[in-house]
DNA sequence: GCTTGACATATCCGCGCTTTGTGTAAAGAT
DNA sequence: ATCTTTACACAAAGCGCGGATATGTCAAGC
């Protein structure tokens, strides 16, 4: 009983919350979070708004929960784009960045989301009430730096990660240059120290 | 007359903002800004309202100016102590970040603009359309960094200093570990990179 | 150049009323 | 058992309505 009901339990726990996720961003892509109900999600994903608030709580830890479920989507990519330059520090950190600049600003769903200002938007879920959402980042990008470059000294490997969580939500929010330009020139300024904390690590 | 008027009209000009901006700060230690009319600012400046709207335009335009020289006073500090450590570059921009981060978290005027956070606040002049600070921000930190190290690559110091003003920004507005802590963290994981710009700028 | 007074327009405020949404609970269904 | 249905209390949000207040722009006056 303590490590977590069955596999099956499990296994619909995760069903649910992936086609009510789904059922939000489809809401999503036509109007912004504040005018979308509980209830239109939960009609949305064919289930009753009970089971949403059993599983979530309230409105509130929805959203975040949303948010950060999206934020995996985009950490997935980032893990992929990583992983593919194993040996080469300083190219895995300018090709996931710059993915990830380039998706998220084309992302009709983070378009919403930023353009989405006033008060019961979800822009606060990762600016000012962020924090909850930076920590998550940092943690999944630490496990995922840790999973390419395991040698890494460990607080190392988390300064990194919690810069670049902090940096790609910044440029998300208040785009300056062109993607590239700004991947380009983060993964300059961030090279020598990844040099010297991962690239050691090659064998 | 393409220069701008005579010393006289420029110094009438800067009293003049100078004294506007202070009544602003003082009527913002008591309420947020959403509550504060132009009038307010104008006779607690002892000035008419129409001054005002020469000067700065609209309300927008008021509060963009307002932020940003409060910044000045940031930056005015911060200057002085990158100045104070002139050789030695990391030690210059840990105590920078840290004297920053910890006055702007003590500050009672931050604290009120950030947790001014619904839509009339001042909080999306630094964050959702915190662009035009971003870049004032950046350009006068580049100025500062170029001020102590003339020898240093421009691209090189206006990335460190882009970086160093959105790192600052995401932790002011949502903190996570203590200045010190957050300091130590950005300077050691920008110290490399600063080595290499900066440091063999050494005289 | 700043101030004063006036103005049109927008926004906000209080008020009462209605509608809608949130959050919780128990009964019913499969 | 777990999800759904139905029900309910309560908080918000909407609305129409003045009236008040704020914004933004004039022109006159000193």
């Amino acid at each position: 009983m303590q490590n977590g009901r069955t596999p099956y339990q499990e296994a619909t726990r995760e069903l649910l919350r992936q086609t009510v996720f789904d059922a939000a961003r489809e809401q999503l892509g036509q109007r912004p979070w504040s005018e979308i109900t509980m209830a239109d999600v939960a009609s949305g994903a064919g289930v009753s708004r009970q089971t949403l608030y059993n599983e979530f709580g309230n409105r509130n830890e929805f959203g975040f929960a949303f948010v950060i479920h999206e934020a995996e989507r985009f950490m997935d990519d980032v893990e992929a784009a990583v992983l593919e330059h194993r040996n080469e520090p300083r190219a895995a950190v300018t090709a996931a960045l710059e993915h990830f600049l380039r998706t998220a600003g084309e992302d009709q769903l983070i378009r919403i989301l930023l353009s989405d200002d006033g008060t019961g938007g979800m822009l606060p879920f990762v600016t000012t009430q962020g924090l909850p959402v930076v920590q998550w980042a940092t943690t999944r990008l630490t496990a995922v730096i840790e999973e390419g470059w395991p040698e890494a000294p460990e607080a190392d490997v988390k300064t990194l990660a919690e810069s670049l969580v902090r940096l790609g939500i910044s440029y998300v929010t208040t785009p300056g240059e062109s993607a590239e330009d700004t991947a380009k020139a983060v993964a300059e300024l961030l090279g020598p120290f990844i040099d010297k904390a991962l690239g050691s690590a090659v064998d």
